[in-house]
DNA sequence: CTGAAAGCGCTTACAG
DNA sequence: CTGAAAGCGCTTACAG
């Protein structure tokens, strides 16, 4: 089923065909009409890869996860991400291409051949370090970019993001509150962006409101680590009240752990998970939670890349709607120390 | 960067460039060799909508899923999936598609589009149902799929499946070891395949051991109807000692809502997941859990897809790792009653 | 073993 | 407004 039936079925040309699916000019609209109607009939639908070939666009764009397996299992931010993209491509006729790669040297690699061979026309890049060798790659190939974090660190490449200070903010205004003033924090990967302006967030909270804590420890996002860094602060002495955890597998690890070591809930220790889930509503006592719409995320990034590739000269650094503290059982007043 | 460049600069014509570089016979291993130093040189990589259009194969396998987004990002099954297909495909040059639509109509419909234009050289299928729609819309359009799920369920197409029965088997003789006689379940959404042979396996498994309950509420999966089914099994009287659930989150879920009304676990009820994962390990007391190698599970589906497409003749229903119990916390002795 | 050519199914300038 | 044709970058039969 191809043009050239259309074309003999309709009595007129390829190209003829060409411009009424396109709804280009150059028929007349009875023709375009008669056009259509037979394409419509016959199920016509276009071969990608002919449109592709000539047209010089794939009509994919593409989008690597660089993770191990089981962190990206055990992140439902991924899944929420792609859901969100899928939204908004699959209302134009553009697939998304997906690759799950072991490092960015991988990544990379990915991105140049996908280049190389046109397959996409366009990428998605996510999980942005304080120093990103993939930006420049991106950049050089040419390939029309949008990244999800920042602000301003991403050499030109338009990007959406959420404003990590704003949420910081309001965690450690909340505990404040609740007159903690011993707020420490287990924190990501260092080398990643967003840590990055989570921790100058909080080390910037810290001075304003004169804690007398601000201890961070480093992870890899795992519960493991999390554990771990939860039994280091949980030994220092005085202990902090709280902890604000950098996701909410992290979080729910180190509630256990507080747990064991036989502290309570929020009474002896305060706890804050990044990145609300279902997973801090499922433990208990139900954890307070940073929490944003990481679909319509997803759906923001997209819709920019989209119109990149169209041509449009997007903004640099959209922001995205800001993340709200959600107050559950796992915060509540200091208790007063001797 | 074409062929046609390598051809001039290795004075032969595009043709021979072709032979050399598909490692077909018609060229002389020296030129051969010239050529592929050449293209190497230039950093060649082939037009995929080139190579697509001429050769017939798009050089992609499509994945659709047909869930809501928040059971899917709640689920760490599919990211998991995802990773183990993508361990697989990522060996050679093929892609992976995906798409998120809301339901199986959709579903159809991204197929039948797909296919008419060329766009995947095949699909994988999830969340296979008792009566399943899909399968003969698959077989109509003649795309080579591979299900996962089964066995038996797919009107000759091939697929790969875990054993419930075996597992369920498991599951029940764990607990009867543990002297349960009141044993009842909380399944999944009742359409669904392995919802429906994990049925029959539990009933099989009643008789058997001549259990006393037997009871089986249905649910989407949701923890919200999780923690209601619990509660209607826990208002029966006598109360069951012991409930499986068909999922992670809905046993999390459960576990939480048994201990709300006052009953300790493992002293007054034992609990069971079904799917293994982090949240199992990190509730408190952890899940005894019914744990598979999904991301083996996502490969071994990929492979199959991929021999199909090269015109193999795969085994019908090649049966994946059997599933195996993770015995923790969550499970005791029952305790004897009046 | 090599060359010259047709063809995959589209799009798009170029003449009429 | 319409027709006839070239071209996108590959693959692959067909002659020599």
């Amino acid at each position: 089923m191809t043009i050239r039936d259309i074309a003999a079925r309709a009595g007129v040309t390829k190209g003829a065909v060409s411009f009424a699916l396109n709804g280009q000019p150059g028929v007349s609209e009875a023709t375009r009409t008669r056009i259509l109607k037979v394409a419509k009939d016959l199920g016509w639908q276009p071969n990608s890869a002919a449109r592709a070939l000539s047209s010089s666009k794939s009509g994919a764009v593409g989008l690597i996860l660089a993770r191990p397996a089981r962190t990206l299992g055990a992140e439902q931010f991924f899944m929420q991400l792609i859901s969100g993209i899928e939204a908004e491509l699959s209302k134009r006729p553009i697939a998304l291409v997906l690759q799950v790669v072991p490092d960015l040297e991988a990544e990379v690699a990915a991105y140049t051949r996908w280049w190389s061979e046109r397959r996409v026309d366009g990428a998605l890049l996510t999980d942005l370090r304080v120093e990103d060798s993939r930006v420049g790659v991106l950049r050089e190939l040419g390939i029309p970019a949008v990244v999800f974090g920042g602000p301003g660190h991403h050499d030109g490449l338009p990007g959406v993001w959420s404003d990590e200070t704003t949420a910081m903010n309001a965690v450690v205004e909340h505990l404040v509150g609740l007159d903690h003033r011993r707020v420490a924090r287990v924190a990501g990967r260092r080398e990643f962006l967003h840590t990055h302006l989570r921790d100058q967030a909080f080390q910037a909270a810290v001075e304003q409101y004169d804690l007398l804590d601000g201890s961070t420890v480093y992870t890899d996002f795992s519960p493991a680590e999390g554990e771990a860094a939860t039994r280091q602060l949980l030994s220092a002495d005085p202990l902090p009240s709280a902890i604000i955890f950098d996701n909410d597998v992290m979080a729910v690890a180190g509630a256990r752990t507080a747990a064991e070591l036989g502290l309570q809930i929020p009474r002896d220790l305060s706890v804050v998970a990044w990145d609300d889930s279902i997973l801090c509503q499922l433990t208990q006592p139900p954890l307070t939670a940073v929490s944003r719409d990481i679909e319509a995320y997803g759906a923001h990034g997209a819709r920019a890349l989209l119109e990149l590739i169209e041509g449009a000269v997007p903004d640099i650094d959209v922001q995205d709607h800001a993340p709200s503290l959600v107050v559950r059982k796992s915060t509540a007043k200091a208790r007063t120390r001797p």
